[in-house]
DNA sequence: ATGAAAGCGCTAACAT
DNA sequence: ATGTTAGCGCTTTCAT
């Protein structure tokens, strides 16, 4: 009998005792250790108490991925972001996470580095596994190869930027309004000259940032010089190349809006360094997009238009269960408020050298 | 013939084609198209031609479910610690992250949220899905509960925190050595009463951090009086009450050693909000164990104890794939080296109200 | 209340 | 070079 087989490799290393192994050992049908262990009804408790026995000498653990196999459901979801390493990123995916728990689901986590192949080839890994959904922060602009997973059945939500060539659901921050309101608070407090500093003009939300303060400027009747404009790579001295060039010059800036967290930083920094040629001593207003930690202990606090990552995350889980959960409707496209918080850098007055 | 049923059923939503299908629509074997879909030899050019169309045309991607419940191993390993979101674990996950791509694998991640029921229950269900390999913070004293897993074949190691009451693989950072190195530099600068704040005693880094300030102050021959040491929860509340007593008082500490990145933050707080009763206007310097983005800006910086994450999350990840490449020696204990980075506030000399 | 048989989609081991 | 057969460990269906 199956007794026989399971004495014969009780505790193989590694291999594992499988139902029908305890089946043998209880003597009882694997049907019935199914039950048992999925707790479903139709077993008396002598029954049960005979196979918990078995399953604890044994040391039996349900093998899910021939569960999943049967069931077709795996109960997990994947989350592609640009880098966990990010602080902005840390909050998306733990909101994430808790709301997969509270369904039950567990979450594998990909790093695109921002590279568009790798963000295809995390993704279509994570379909191949069959996770049940999918919350992608895109790397790439156009994610047409992944119509036919999301036809297939794999949910997937955009959330921070815009899916390409694709229409699907979407969270997204306001970035043309918080961009825009900053900038305005730049001039309401007395600023005519302004830079911009943001991300790779192929990431949407630079863009849109960017739209949104020319959209200040051009309410307030303001000029835009080309030499205020800079998007490119965040490194620090790229940022830091760019800030030095619209302080200096023939018309330098009186105040810098930075369009991320990453770029924030590095404008601190430049500011705070000892005065050169191309950073002056006189003070610079920053308003920056994306709060960050400390950033109200800096002398002056740094004034920032923040935005909540984790209630981004917690509403893209939200809406990629609706839909695991059967809703079919049309793509929904969320977009949340940021919210100006002021800490002093964004409120100095303008200095002229 | 199978021709048929992939015709009746080509796209059907919900469902997707399998080997049977695209071998149906190509008009060969099932083993053929697993040839073509893995890339083995043996295939003629024209024949994989066919097949691919026929992959292309149903949209087949292969399902790693089934693949895995044949071939036992699932390239994927689980990583399960405190809190994706604190600024110390985002940069250690992504670590690991690249690690497992390099061999190929996904990470599972899981955030306990320091209760160890909840370690113990993902650790369980990472197990279930028959991940390879387990890196694991700790939240949990007694990890016995894991034995059986381990011995099953499911290498595991621990990082930044060792195990209870188990024997395995960890990588930790040298607590007790950072923190007696961090307090002999405040002792170096003159103080003689110091206080230390800590994480709560059944975190082992808490306890290996006190005893390095006991150390420290011990060489200096220096006494330790009750009312500066603090060893709690790291809530803002719990660490400003604990660092506003010992500032106060009839024999005030004149330095701070913060046993973490939360604590240190707090501190920082605290010595930077206006005077009053609790905390005087006379500076008091700090040394707080890990580093953190900005301490360089504040003023003044913030000297302290710096620990690499991503290095200790490359060797927990270097140790997993190791063992998962066949290493059965005994469990290593490494132990990774703290670097002091003095920026201002740990050079303050002592001051007496 | 319990169990036997079929099969989820794939790969390993053999045919041919 | 290609196809056939037998499982991987579970759940589903249908008997008993």
């Amino acid at each position: 009998m199956a007794e026989t087989a399971s004495r014969l490799t009780p505790h193989r290393y590694g291999s594992r005792p499988t139902m029908k192994d305890v089946a043998g050992r209880a003597g009882v049908g694997l049907k019935t250790v199914s039950r048992v262990v999925n707790g479903e009804p139709g077993v008396t408790p002598d029954t049960e108490r005979r196979v918990q026995e078995a399953i604890d000498a044994l040391g039996f653990r349900r093998n899910d991925s021939a569960r999943v196999l049967r069931k077709g459901r795996t109960a997990s979801i994947g989350l592609v972001l640009e880098d966990l390493a990010d602080p902005f990123y840390g909050p998306l995916s733990r909101a994430v996470e808790e709301v997969a728990r509270a369904h039950g689901a567990l979450l594998i986590n990909g790093s695109s580095a921002e590279d568009p192949d790798r963000e295809r080839e995390l993704v279509l890994a994570l379909c191949a596994r069959r996770v049940d959904g999918l919350v992608v922060i895109p790397a790439s602009g156009d994610h047409r190869y992944l119509a036919p997973e999301m036809a297939a059945g794999i949910a997937t939500v955009f959330v921070d930027r815009p899916p390409g060539q694709i229409d699907a659901d979407v969270v997204l921050s306001d970035s043309f309004g918080g961009a825009r309101d900053g900038v305005a608070h730049l001039i309401a407090h007395g600023h005519r000259r302004i830079g911009f500093i943001g991300d790779q003009p192929r990431i949407h939300t630079a863009t849109e940032r960017l739209r949104g303060y020319r959209a200040a400027m051009a309410d307030a009747g303001l000029p835009v010089h080309d030499a205020w404009v800079s998007l490119g790579s965040t490194a620090p001295t790229r940022v830091r190349a760019a800030a030095e060039t619209m302080l200096g010059g023939a018309e330098p800036v009186t105040a810098v809006f930075a369009g991320n967290n990453r770029v924030t930083v590095t404008v601190v920094r430049v500011l705070a360094s000892p005065a050169s040629l191309a950073s002056p001593a006189r003070p610079v207003a920053l308003v920056g997009f994306d709060d960050f930690e400390l950033a109200d202990l800096l002398r002056p606090g740094v004034t920032v238009i923040a935005q909540d990552a984790a209630r981004l995350g917690r509403a893209a889980a939200g809406r990629l269960f609706a839909r695991l959960d059967g809703d079919a409707g049309a793509p929904e496209h969320t977009v949340l408020p940021t919210r100006l918080i002021a800490r002093g850098s964004g409120e100095l007055p303008p200095t002229t050298p």
